[in-house]
DNA sequence: CAGATATGCAACCCTGGGGTTGCGCATTCT
DNA sequence: AGAATGCGCAACCCCAGGGTTGCATATCTG
């Protein structure tokens, strides 16, 4: 669960969903890149990528001297289907107790 | 956007998932019933449920002197389907460059 | 080779958030 | 009424994390 959590933690920020969305227009980017229109650094930007490379939401290849990066969408949606599961899950343990409940006014 | 960052974060916390897993083992429960088995505060758990709160996570209803809390799984679901989107968007934009790119190597 | 370019690494600053303690207020019970 | 119970509020502590600057290192390019 600890690794959703990464995911997750990776995501609760603006800035990173930025970076996600223009990676998702390029085939790949470097963080100097991607960092050129922004306002904050181009470290800043490295961090972030870092974030994003933990938690498998983004691919990092080093060719000659620069650092490309690319969008890895299965583990968001990998991420998405673990939480609709878990709504599931907690919608049907209500069902069960609101039965139960039910069955005791009787 | 930013409502869905904010159930992101909220999520993003151990402690918190556990007591939304509790939550849906109940009907309904207060914050001190909530931190009873647990090593934190009963105002640690508190702000957690504010947060969850905050986050449409979890409704707080208040009777007498007691408060009582209930899990909400749409948003749980909601903002899983917006991931799920998000990742399909990812993908069909990719798909465009790579397409795009290939054109250009004939 | 020398200059330019793209990163990486490390030290630092500062705010937010998880956690605690102390205390006052409202509600319930006897 | 008086004690007990359940919360809410506020002040504080502490550290992870977003952001910056400065500098060293690696890789192209002319």
């Amino acid at each position: 669960m600890t690794a959703e959590l990464q995911v997750l933690a990776a995501l609760a920020d603006p800035t990173r969903w930025s970076l996600l969305d223009e990676l998702a227009g390029r085939p790949e980017a470097t963080a100097t890149v991607l960092a050129a229109g922004r306002t904050v650094t181009r470290q800043a930007v490295v961090k972030h990528l870092a974030v994003l490379e933990r938690a498998g939401l983004v691919a990092a290849r080093r060719q000659g001297r620069e650092t490309r990066y690319t969008v890895r969408s299965e583990r968001l949606d990998e991420t998405a289907r673990w939480m609709a599961a878990a709504a599931r899950r907690w919608d049907t343990r209500l069902a069960t107790i609101k039965q139960l409940a039910e069955g005791d006014d009787q």
